[in-house]
DNA sequence: ATCATTGCAAACACTTTGCATACGC
DNA sequence: GCGTATGCAAAGTGTTTGCAATGAT
């Protein structure tokens, strides 16, 4: 769902951001990478973009889409923090083994409460922590693969 | 539902940690104070108590309470990590107004699905981002008040 | 001309690390 | 006495701020 320039201006314009040539960047880039990348990340990509790119522009502009409501920042248990540029309602899940950190689908989320114990909520942000479908094969391919050999021991 | 000294000392010694005084305290505090506290509200406090208490303590215990599963550090959108000791799976409610961050009861998660899209979740975070009863309460009592006067401008 | 945006450098806040001291078995 | 726990100070990391230069209308 990589978005299109117009898409993006349009997005910007609509919350009263003047569509400047970095936060285009940064938005194109949030919506083409689906990671969930952190600001370091977008930063070491764009210097190569724009060469003059800073860092602190980098902040400046995740701040202000985030407060403007066109992207969202994730709350994650590692200390950096983590945006995405999609709105629509799931969870994430992140690899406790290799740290990948991926879209999840979670029904429930569909149809939240809007009100729940007498607060409003406005958003529900859910992280599933667990063992991801890849590291899961190749724990099994290793079990497989040691069959009657030695145990590794358990370190 | 504060933990007695014994069930403090059981848990750590269960997880082979050795409960010192330090540890102790930490727990405590966390057992007491269903608040959530960052590592330096834990401190700030324990400081009181132990005025040779360092910062150091603090964070070498909770990381390695946290490692042994006797807490748990939750994920937030703040730069301070949060811990608890409330173990039972619940969700978490922040109040974008105020800024509390509450335990929430999330059905859902009674039940969580052990296996999603072919990730093996071994632990779910919910939180729910909105406004809290007593922020609302303030706000209709404040519009209530200010029915017919000025608006104040949006600013 | 004015206001918004950018970007460097310095400041900041939270956490971790290095190492010396003190403690428990 | 030896390994663990503690605590100070310094370093590290991610983010924010102060401020000057640049850009847009």
């Amino acid at each position: 769902m990589e978005l299109s320039l117009q898409e993006i201006c349009d997005a910007l314009e609509r919350v009263g951001i003047r569509p400047t040539q970095q936060r285009i960047e940064v938005m194109k880039y949030l919506s083409r990478h689906r990671v969930h990348p952190t600001a370091e990340m977008i930063y070491a990509e764009l210097k190569a973009v724009i060469p003059t790119f800073s860092k602190t522009t980098v902040y400046n502009t995740l701040k202000l889409l985030e407060e403007k409501g066109v992207i969202l920042a994730l709350a994650t248990d590692e200390d950096q923090i983590r945006y995405e540029a999609n709105l629509n309602p799931h969870g994430h899940f992140k690899c406790v083994r290799c740290g990948v950190l991926n879209d999840l689908k979670i029904p429930a989320l569909d149809s939240p409460g809007r009100e729940v114990e007498g607060n409003l909520v406005l958003e529900y942000q859910v992280l599933a922590k667990g063992v991801c479908r890849q590291c899961r094969m190749a724990d099994a391919q290793s079990r497989a693969e040691n069959r009657g050999k030695n145990r590794r021991p358990k370190s």
